[in-house]
DNA sequence: AACGGCCTACTATGCTGCATCGTAGATCGG
DNA sequence: CCGATCTACGATGCAGCATAGTAGGCCGTT
């Protein structure tokens, strides 16, 4: 569900750098700068992406101007969850994983969880976004 | 490159279950127990898992016998690595998806890494699996 | 008011990956 | 030699993504 192709990768990649409304004239323009591609050709993505709810747009003056819905960190949560779904056993995948990851990774998220624990776990602040 | 399609997901379902070298008969055969479909097509699809490297084959009688890879957790721990791979900050998503996971689990990884911890990390001991 | 830009909507084409089989040819047990 | 069973190879259909052209609307400028 959450699955991109590689131009509609590079579009959110950009617009969540940018972090900002974007028109798709601007990202068409920053495309440009490293290939040649047609202004329809990102209006399209933009529009699937629109479609596909992993944008949010607006009118501004004549054009739209997209967001993007969640953060790319946000994004990637959802996406490691979607793969972890689709296991039988998270348990044994969660272990697996982390076993994988670096020490320092191992440290971070060690930290973190630490963290979540003090202040009562459980997603954070509701109120927050959305 | 580890993204698989629905058939494909149900044979490599059914070759962590069993868990031995299974033939195409076999698998067909337990197929059919669901839904029709042709003794070619699993053998089509066992071979592209074979090409893609997700299966290793070998030669018994007449028939070649199919055993997956890797096991259905490393496999996803696999999947996982790759998600965050195409990630720009590991580690902040890293946050957000533990953030996200249920407090049992945030137990089961923070248990994990205690363990690993204490054995210097690096791969858990041969043998123990599961 | 007509013109040229810029933007959206709609449509179309090509490619690739997956699902699905059929057919031909090799092989093995009778 | 016969039928059953396998593999190898090829064909078709459908879906998703990339790509882009065309038509028409809107707006500021002559």
């Amino acid at each position: 569900m959450k699955q991109m192709g590689q131009l509609e990768a590079a579009v959110m990649h950009r617009l969540w750098d940018w972090d900002r409304p974007a028109s798709v004239r601007e990202v068409v323009d920053d495309l440009q700068r490293e290939r040649k591609i047609a202004y329809t050709t990102v209006m399209t993505v933009l529009d699937n992406l629109h479609r596909k709810g992993l944008v949010h747009r607006q009118k501004q003056g004549r054009a739209y101007v997209y967001t993007a819905v969640m953060s790319q960190e946000d994004h990637t949560a959802s996406m490691l969850e979607d793969v972890l779904a689709q296991t039988a056993d998270r348990g044994a995948a969660l272990l697996n994983f982390v076993e994988q990851l670096s020490s320092e990774e191992q440290v971070q998220v060690r930290t973190a969880l630490a963290k979540f624990r003090k202040r009562g776990n459980q997603s954070r602040d509701p109120g927050e976004k959305e």
